[in-house]
DNA sequence: CCTTGCCCCGACCGATCGTTCGGTTGCACC
DNA sequence: GGTGCAACCGAACGATCGGTCGGGGCAAGG
C-alpha cells in the first residue's frame, strides 16, 4: 500500500504509527499511563495534540499496541523448540533465560504492561493474556518438581509466584546502556542462577547456554 | 481538643480522617492513584465529594498519609534490636522476614508507595525515603557477604535488587483471608527461605524463629 | 499548471478534573 | 432555648481532559 516501485522511503522525519508509539510509551512509563495527557504527548513528539489522530485511532489504542508488543514477545519465547522440548527443568531454565531478555529486549513496552490496572477493556484484556502467560510458566514448574529436579523450599505455586516477581522487578530498575546491547548477559545469568538456587535446584550452577 | 472530660467517642458512624483514608487507599489500589477521582471517592464512601474536604485538604494528603504509613512500617523494621544486633546475616533475616510481614500488615499502604512515579513533589519525597530503606537492607547485604556467610550467584547489587524485587511482588498477588490474620506465616517462612537459598546461605533452612 | 493525498495545525467540543463556596442539619453544652 | 461547631450537602469554579473539525502547506504525479 502506498509508495510503488523500488525504494523511496528513505528520509524519515515523519511520524509512522510505529515511530509515535515508541514515544508514547517513554512518556507513559515516566508518568504513568493514566498521568499521561495527550498534550504530554504531543509536546515529547514535537507535534499538535490532533496531529497524533492522524496516526492513531486515540490514547488507548497507543497503550494496545504498547502492551501487544510486550505479550507477543512473552509468548513467543514459549513457542521455541528449547521450551517445548527436554526435561522440565532445562526447559524452566530457558524459558526463565529468554523471558528475562525479551523483558530487556522490549522493557518499556513490558513496563507498562506490568502496572496495567483492568481500568478499560483494552487492560483487562492484557491482564487475561498476561495471566495465561503466568499460567504456562507455573506448570513448567510444577513438572520439574514432580518429576524431582527441583524442590523448592516453598510450595511450587509460591515459588511460581516468587520468582515472577524477582524477574519482573528488573522493569523497576535496569537501565541498558546507552552505546550498548539492551541485553546485559551478565544480569541474565544472575537472575537465572538466583532463581535456580532459590527454587532449590541441586548442584547450584545452571547448564550453560 | 474536643469532647472534654471522660469517654464519650463511642460509636463510629462518621468519618474521621484515619477511617476516610483507608477507603481512599482501597480505590487507589484498584484503579491507581491517577485513574482515581474525587467523585470515585465520594461515591465509595458514601459521602458527597464535598464532605471529602471537611476532612482532609485533598486528594495528595490521601496519597502522603498512605504513603507515610508504609514507610513508618517499613523503618520501624530496621530500628528492632534484632536489625541492629547481631551476626550481619542474622540482622538481614530478620529484615527480611520482618519486612515481609510488614508489607502483609500494610498491604495497601505499601502497594501504593510501590507504584508512586514521581509526578508530584509528595511523590517525588516518598520515592527518596524508599529509596533510602532499600540503601539500608543493600548495606546489611554487602555485610553478609564481606563477612563470608552469604555466597550468592550474582554481585551483591544486583541479588539486592532481586531480593525486594521478589519481596515486594507480594502485593501483585497477596491477599489476607477476610476472617483471619493479615500476616499468613508460611508464606512469610517460604519468602524467607527462597530469599536465603536464592543469596547462597550453605546449609539451606534459616534459623528458626 | 493543476490535482491529489499525506502530514500537520489552531480552534473548539462536551465532559470531567480537583477544589471552593455558601449554606443546612443536628447534637452537645451552657 | 439559644449558641457553637462538626459533619455534611448541592452548585459551581477555572482548568484540563480525550477527541473532533475544517483547513493549510507542500511534495509528487500528471
Amino acid at each position: 500500500m502506498g509508495t510503488a516501485a523500488g525504494e523511496r522511503t528513505a528520509r524519515r522525519d515523519t511520524y509512522t504509527p510505529q515511530t509515535l508509539l515508541e514515544v508514547a510509551v517513554r512518556v507513559f512509563n515516566e508518568r504513568g499511563y493514566d498521568g499521561t495527557s495527550m498534550e504530554h504527548l504531543s509536546r515529547a513528539a514535537g507535534i499538535s495534540k490532533s496531529s497524533i489522530y492522524h496516526h492513531v485511532r486515540g490514547k488507548e489504542e497507543l497503550l494496545r499496541r504498547a502492551v501487544s508488543h510486550a505479550l507477543d514477545g512473552l509468548f513467543g519465547v514459549l513457542e521455541e523448540p528449547a521450551a517445548r522440548e527436554g526435561r522440565a527443568v532445562d526447559r524452566l531454565a530457558h524459558v526463565i533465560r529468554r523471558t528475562t531478555e525479551v523483558l530487556m529486549e522490549r522493557l518499556p513496552h513490558v513496563t507498562l504492561l506490568l502496572r496495567v490496572r483492568g481500568n478499560t477493556e483494552t487492560e483487562r484484556w492484557a491482564l487475561e493474556r498476561r495471566r495465561k502467560f503466568d499460567q504456562r510458566v507455573a506448570e513448567l514448574l510444577r513438572q520439574a518438581v514432580a518429576d524431582g529436579t527441583l524442590r523448592p523450599g516453598a510450595d511450587p505455586r509460591l515459588a511460581t509466584r516468587l520468582l515472577f516477581g524477582m524477574i519482573n522487578s528488573l522493569v523497576e530498575w535496569y537501565r541498558p546502556h546507552p552505546e550498548g546491547p539492551r541485553v546485559a548477559p551478565e544480569i541474565v545469568e544472575g537472575v537465572l542462577t538466583t532463581a535456580l538456587a532459590g527454587l532449590g535446584l541441586p548442584g547450584g550452577a545452571p547448564p550453560a547456554r
